[in-house]
DNA sequence: AAGGTATTACATCGCTCCGTGTAATAGTGT
DNA sequence: ACACTATTACACGGAGCGATGTAATACCTT
């Protein structure tokens, strides 16, 4: 077994978890589909829209509009990304569609981000 | 208490963990950041830059060059990426230059971007 | 010092993306 | 039917990125 290394570089938030050599290389379609998805995270807007949803469970683009300080039709833009990759799903009530989070899985990607961002500040 | 959403989305992988309502929204610096990691992120060659590392530990340039069938200035350019991040750390031997992992956030991130992906293709 | 290898620096071209403005669609109320 | 609101569709202009080719740098061997 390879010697562990020695902690040079102490996570903070991260388990220890040194390697991954059960991991196989990613096949192109797969580095593709998680390029997609990183570049759906990869905009300021769309983190914020999300952070939103993540904190109040539903929220219409007016809303979302003003609380964000941006025009509706770029906040548009971004859910309708946000939604073709079923990232958001929608509810009608009237004139009004609140747009709310799919997945868990997202917030557990943004809380480890912003945990490595953390860690490579403190370093 | 907000109650708890019904399990519409069964998670395959992470937690169940409905909301953050404690999360504060994102200020323009952290979005800033945020983005500028997924960013990085957001590339296939970088993905498999480092998947390629998350399972050897540590690799040159040209090794990478050959394993992924790819310029040599291309996978560079990557690793300066990566490398100005702070993501990837070197270690120089003779010629040599051999890049590494530097937080281990961000094998979890990569595990839990993928564990996103099959929820959301078995969904 | 000279030649060779490994890596990086720089410029270029093509491509994608984001916010905006205008126009269209869907729903509500009178 | 009409006016009004909320949202979306589409085209545009500017900005940034990625792979490539050429040139430069760093290190090793002889």
């Amino acid at each position: 077994m390879s010697p562990s290394r020695k902690p040079e570089n102490s996570p903070t938030c991260c388990p220890i978890q040194v390697l991954l050599p059960d991991v196989q290389p990613l096949t192109d379609e797969e580095a593709g589909d998680l390029e997609d998805l990183f570049k759906i995270l990869a905009n300021d807007t769309r983190l914020k829209l999300l952070h939103h949803l993540a904190r109040v469970e539903e929220m219409c683009v007016c809303d979302l509009s003003t609380a964000m300080e941006m025009n509706v039709q770029a906040i548009s833009n971004q859910l309708q990304k946000l939604s073709d990759r079923k990232i958001v799903a929608t509810r009608r009530s009237g004139n009004m569609i609140y747009y709310r989070l799919i997945d868990n899985c997202l917030i557990e990607i943004l809380k480890q981000a912003q945990c490595l961002l953390i860690d490579s500040k403190t370093k």
